[in-house]
DNA sequence: ATACAAGTTAGAGTTCACTCTAAGTCAAGC
DNA sequence: GCTTGACTTAGAGTGAACTCTAACTTGTAT
């Protein structure tokens, strides 16, 4: 799978591709004879996890943190494990909030359609 | 009450504040004799709408866009509520993602509780 | 063979929302 | 009266995450 073809299927630009992995994001791309690079299977699902932890709002630098641990191998499985629960915790405490400021924003609307705010 | 204590009691520092004040989000602040600014009640529910906005993902220029009708009278009272049920609609699609984004999180939690990823 | 679309690199530029700095004025305690 | 801390302004600097540019090479369709 070639640039076009993989940026396409996974959401993001080959500018941003390219930038992820000068960050060290995404490791070990294959090359072919050109010197292109060509994206497998292993990357699309690896991307697709970087983009679910970044729109639950993790920090690229903490995603990098988990990339690193993954690449050193098994010795760092429980470390993997905690850095995911603590950023369940997070998540958790994110919904929540969010939940409240709804609850907020939806009786400020109804005053709106009451009538009640200048 | 002055700068000290206002931003102590909204949480946003003196520098955010007067940021606020320069992009137009907080008008008509009053001043003393000497020029300093002084706030009152009526700001201090606003900064507090504002952060509310802010924390639920609006940008500050949306927040701006409100700001705007509101100063600008009773005549914008439709618009303003059109824009915050547009901002819940919003808010509701990002927590039910949050949510299924946790669901995937524990169910990659649970493979690592139960040493099933490498 | 020739367009032209897509690939490569290093590095510069952008946007958002602050955050800080410089240079100066003002206020309160001793 | 003097120090210390808070206030003022205009404008520069920061960090995150892209996003784009320039200059060049490669791949594909006619």
């Amino acid at each position: 799978m070639n640039m076009k073809v993989f940026s396409e299927k996974v959401g993001l630009s080959s500018h941003t591709l390219r930038y992820y992995e000068k960050i060290g994001l995404l490791n070990q791309v294959q090359r072919n004879a050109s010197g292109h690079r060509v994206y497998g299977k292993k990357e699309e699902v690896w991307v697709g996890f970087i983009k679910r932890l970044k729109e639950t709002g993790m920090p690229l630098e903490e995603v990098l943190r988990y990339a690193t641990l993954r690449e050193a191998g098994g010795s760092t499985l429980l470390e993997r494990q905690h850095l995911l629960e603590k950023h369940r915790e997070g998540l958790m405490r994110h919904i929540e909030q969010q939940q409240a400021h709804l609850s907020v924003l939806e009786e400020k609307i109804d005053l709106y359609k009451s009538g009640k705010v200048a």
